[in-house]
RNA sequence: GCCGCGUUGGUCAAGGGGUUAAGACGCCUCCCUUUCACGGAGGAAUCACGGGUUCGAUUCCCGUACGUGGUACCA
């Protein structure tokens, strides 16, 4: 083989936010970059300026780096093959493109929009919905091939717009090898004359990918699988232009499904099945339209990673639970799968689970203020993160936290009476008054010298333990549910949990 | 329609001519815990179908079915 230096990229289109999916193939990239000690490069392709979206760029940089997936090469970071971003390198490609006219591979065609519609609408039958520009159809189109030559001229002095279409040959076989799947056979019957330079004189995906590749010197190709049928026009496009011996190896990656079936996953599927498919809340300039996503829902971006890397891949053992530095050792492209995967959100939420619970306390509890922060709620860090060390393993997600300890910021307001009052005195109501009192002589409030007294006075009185600590935690939290009840106590101080006692014997009366 | 790619429990998946066909998520039962979780022990559940090849196919080949992607001056 050769000793190319390893050169891999992630080229997003800017027109929203960053799909699941999308930073799957981040992720792939990037793995493969680092285990060979590559560069991984991000472009922008931004060649539709119709559907080019404010904002989408900085919020692309702004997920990898969430992920920890930094491009070594970018439009915000530069580096030596800029730009990078596809829009600023318009003047590039037209040059190309011609040198395929000249050649013979490629031709004017000075169809208008309208006319390519009627031929779609002319030629359209039951058996052939879609009609195709191609080698066949081209014959009676306007376009450099049937026009005459002179005419071909004028209408090019004139500046008619037009644009440049790859000259499919007919019926050639196009066999080449895919890392995931091994050789994979196309015939060019299959594919039409894509467009490669359109009218507003920007390249299309298929100039510019091979173009941008070629020129940034890239060694591998990561994909999605939806880009598998155009790979032929890719592949005479680095033949044609004369770089084949610099074509990269491709991979193309299965796709990431609906859980319920039909289709690839999109955003759609999130909100209609209530789990997020962006990286990051994305919010749309134009319609406003509000999605999502996975940080801001409380995952952690370690999590994230594993989790994704896990559909698609394994390393053959039963580990599940990898660190990125683990990731960029063990990943292999040869293991990864050939077919698409439904999304788990349930054991996506097992993942962040995983990664919680190990998370120590300080960390959770920064992650958590935010949270905190929005409900008006300012607290003591020591005291955030002791909470977080209490519930974290009852946790999904950060924003959990709170489900599963807000009455560490809050005294309850209501409480679950219907578990309490079948069972309750006057002898349970005279055990806590006689409690309280005597929690001021306490050596230490601690949950081991709580939990002795709270035991010696329930003997004393002769009352069964559980018969109390029940009672006890609906005072603190309102319900059943929570850490064992003397950490609580202990965590929210003497003044607190006397206060509880008392709002709880008013309750319960 | 045509073309490409795929198909191991509900989901993620290991395995790959002879296995009791791993493991994880989820689900169920029990234990622990007089809360909820964690944890532990069990359980139900799988090789799409039909032909070959073979002494023997989940595994190799061919069909079929199904799924999925593409079929744009979108990426």
């Amino acid at each position: 083989m050769d000793h190319k230096k390893v050169r891999v990229r992630f080229a997003p289109s800017p027109t929203g936010g960053l799909h699941l999916g999308g930073v799957r193939t981040v992720l792939f990239n990037y793995l493969f970059a680092k285990q060979h000690k590559g560069d991984f490069v991000l472009r922008i392709e931004d060649t539709d300026q119709t559907r080019y979206v404010p904002g989408a760029e900085e919020y692309i940089n702004e997920c990898l780096r969430w992920c920890g997936l930094t491009p070594d090469e970018s439009p915000a970071a530069g580096g030596p093959y800029a730009p990078y971003r596809q829009s600023e390198r318009k003047a590039l490609y037209r040059q190309y493109a011609e040198q395929l006219v000249q050649s013979g591979h490629a031709y004017y065609a000075f169809d208008t929009p309208e006319e390519l519609e009627g031929m779609r609408e002319r030629l359209k039958t039951p058996e052939n919905p879609s009609p195709q520009y191609n080698h066949v159809v081209r014959q009676k189109m306007r376009n450099s091939l049937t026009l005459p030559d002179a005419e071909v001229q004028e209408l090019l002095a004139k500046n008619t717009p037009h644009v440049i279409r790859i000259n499919m040959p007919a019926n050639e076989e196009l066999i080449f090898t895919d890392m995931v799947r091994g050789e994979v056979t196309f015939n060019t019957n299959q594919v039409d004359d894509k467009v490669l330079l359109k009218a507003d004189g920007m390249p299309t995906y298929h100039l510019a990918v091979v173009v941008d590749d070629y020129l940034m010197k890239i060694t591998h190709a990561f994909r999605g699988e939806e880009w598998l049928p155009s790979a032929p026009v890719h592949l005479l496009l680095w033949k044609y232009l004369g770089w084949e011996a610099d074509m990269p190896q491709w991979a193309h990656l299965p796709l990431i499904l609906k859980p319920d079936g039909n289709g690839k996953l999109s955003k759609r599927d999130g909100d209609r099945l209530g789990f997020p498919v962006y990286a990051m809340n994305w919010t749309d300039p134009r319609s406003n339209e509000f999605t999502k996503g996975f940080r801001e829902l409380g995952f952690l971006p370690e999590a994230f990673i594993n989790m994704l890397v896990m559909l698609g891949w394994n390393d053959g053992t039963e580990q599940e639970i990898f660190s990125l530095e683990e990731l960029i050792r063990k990943f292999s492209i040869e293991r990864v799968h050939k077919a698409g995967a439904k999304f788990d959100f349930e054991k996506a939420k097992w993942f962040n689970h995983q990664y919680l619970v190990r998370k120590d306390n300080e960390s959770l509890a920064a992650l958590f203020q935010p949270v905190l922060a929005e409900k008006g709620i300012t607290a003591d860090p020591a005291y955030v993160a002791t909470v977080a060390g209490l519930v974290k393993e009852r946790c999904h997600v950060i924003n959990e936290i709170w489900d599963h300890g807000f009455f560490f910021f809050q005294t309850p307001l209501s409480y679950d009476e219907a578990s309490v009052k079948p069972k309750w005195n006057a002898d349970k109501e005279a055990f806590f008054t006689a409690w309280s009192e005597q929690l001021a002589s306490l050596s230490s409030f601690t949950a081991p010298e709580l939990e002795a007294s709270f035991k010696a006075l329930a003997a004393e009185k002769n009352i069964k333990m559980g018969e109390l600590q029940l009672p006890f935690r609906i005072m603190l939290t309102s319900g059943k549910f929570g850490p064992p009840v003397f950490d609580i106590a202990a965590t929210l101080g003497i003044e607190e949990t006397k206060a509880r006692i008392a709002k709880g014997l008013e309750a319960f009366k």
